[in-house]
DNA sequence: TGCCAGGCCCTCTTTAGGGCCTT
């Protein structure tokens, strides 16, 4: 396989359904380059992740603590994402934590609705797993969330809930840990 | 009122069940 890009990324949404929950923010990093994008959900934000991201929704317009955020329609968030990703050369892989059961879905759902998902898969052909990965290279770990691996290898706490912030520990984290080609191949969905 | 999903993985398994990880 030729060379590739690895970029990382989260997102905020409304709940963990991936077959209903909707986005709310996109991030996605590369060294000091930031993707970010905030869009109004169209389905009620559930209890939990209300309380654990601070999103709501008031009067249609997105509130995170309290303040406003400023928002553009789903769409165009999709659409500027891809934009970001078409700037680098040769294939992306989208790397997110437990992107295989939670971000990769949700994402390809919403970029279907929109019939970008071929635009994007030409960009994208594959998302890689960092909880997979964390779980190849240390198989007896009492933990492998993002949280309990970025306490252990980078010895800090986060913001965890911003996708941001999320997203740049996740390439931290990932640059600490140094994956051969071989365990990043196998950590591909 | 409801107190969310889901599929892999592990083991006190395989004639099953519970924990994990994401919001």
């Amino acid at each position: 396989m030729s060379s590739y890009t690895v970029v990382f990324f989260d997102l905020e949404t409304t709940g963990l359904d991936t077959q209903v929950c909707d986005i709310i923010q996109i991030s996605a990093v590369y060294g000091k380059r930031v993707f970010n994008a905030f869009t109004v959900p169209r389905c009620d934000i559930t209890k939990e992740a209300a309380r654990l991201t601070g999103f709501s929704v008031t009067g249609g317009a997105l509130f995170l603590h309290g303040e406003p955020v400023s928002t553009v329609p789903l769409w165009q968030a999709l659409l500027s994402f891809i934009d970001f990703l078409r700037s680098f050369c040769g294939p992306v892989y989208l790397a997110a934590h437990n992107a295989a059961r939670f971000d990769a879905p949700v994402l390809k759902r919403a970029l279907k609705e929109f019939t970008l998902l071929e635009q994007f898969q030409s960009l994208v052909p594959f998302f890689l797993d960092t909880f997979l990965l964390s779980k190849h290279l240390f198989p007896r770990f009492p933990s492998y969330s993002q949280r309990y691996m970025v306490e252990r290898f980078l010895d800090k706490t986060y913001n965890a809930h911003d996708a941001t912030e999320d997203a740049k520990m996740l390439q931290e984290l990932f640059h600490k840990l140094k994956p051969s080609r071989r365990v990043v191949m196998n950590a591909l969905v």
